[in-house]
DNA sequence: GGTGAAAGCGAGGACCA
DNA sequence: TGGTCCTCGCTTTCACC
């Protein structure tokens, strides 16, 4: 943790307009080198490496990832799950979320407000395959009573870039 | 393209088991070195560096990002926002589309099927704000006629590693 | 497709202002 | 905090298998 003096505090880190241009940059490529990075914050490479060791180790950076084309992949089918558990017992919720955890075609999850219990994004080959995934699969994991499925026809954003204020 | 004799035909891209590995890896770390990647797949660095490229080049990685903490910058609230348009002309859904496109805080957007036209994933400060921003910017997008939103209370999974079989 | 070597550059640390 | 310098290791490319 960092002890500016200046700066927004956005949440728990305190935060100047450079961190936030080292962030924008590493959100769109994370593997920008240190030393191109720094030319974009007008800095030297030394102290703009230390801003980024020192966003990592705050967790501002949670880690960097390659993002892969589905489709290139043999995903034709992104679906959008809405799961209904029977009762709101904490551990029918909780070995539901422990089972999810485990299923690797459940790329996100999310507990969630509103008519269903949790939100699950799901790839698939082919709609044949994601059928069977969700009788087989989904419909056994414990306590689950309904579940509701939304295909993406197509993906209008998907670079998942938060705003830097 | 590669032209390889062997290796699954995964979509468009002949990949065998070492491009697999490489590419698990690079989910997991963008930032991997091709020196350490090279030993993972037990190909010295020339080969490992030169199937990153192809992989890039392909389309198959489509990048690599940083991925950051939504609370530790501030956003309390991860919101998925199911909206309805008022009719399915084509240029009423465009419109949509590229409105969305200029909207930070969507950080996805997808054109699903089912009840609702889009599926929204938005991050807001707080209740607040998401309410004020879903009056104000959502309400206020052309076409649209119905919104409904379901608010994430906790991320079960939010690593979008897709899955090599 | 794979190997090994070589050049150049960046990561990361020590130290000063 | 930012800047300079320095070194080791990695990246990247080459010629060759």
């Amino acid at each position: 943790m960092k002890g500016k003096e200046y700066g927004f505090v956005l949440g728990k880190f305190a935060m100047d307009e450079i961190d936030k241009k080292i962030l924008t940059s590493l959100q769109n490529d994370a593997r920008v080198t240190v030393a191109h990075l720094s030319e974009q914050v007008s800095l030297t490479s030394s102290p703009c490496w230390r801003r980024v060791k020192a966003l990592e180790e705050s967790g501002v950076i949670r880690g960097y990832h390659a993002e892969l084309d589905p489709r290139r992949l043999g995903y034709d089918v992104t679906a959008f799950v809405s799961v209904m558990l029977e009762n709101h017992r904490i551990d029918v919720g909780d070995s539901f979320e422990v089972a999810v955890q485990g299923i690797p075609q459940v790329v996100a999850c999310h507990n969630v407000s509103g008519r269903y219990d949790f939100m699950l994004e799901v790839v698939a080959t082919d709609l044949e395959a994601f059928g069977e995934f969700a009788r087989n699969v989904l419909r056994t994991l414990p306590g689950v009573k309904e579940i509701y499925s939304s295909f993406s026809l197509k993906s209008i954003k998907h670079q998942r870039r938060l705003p830097l204020p």
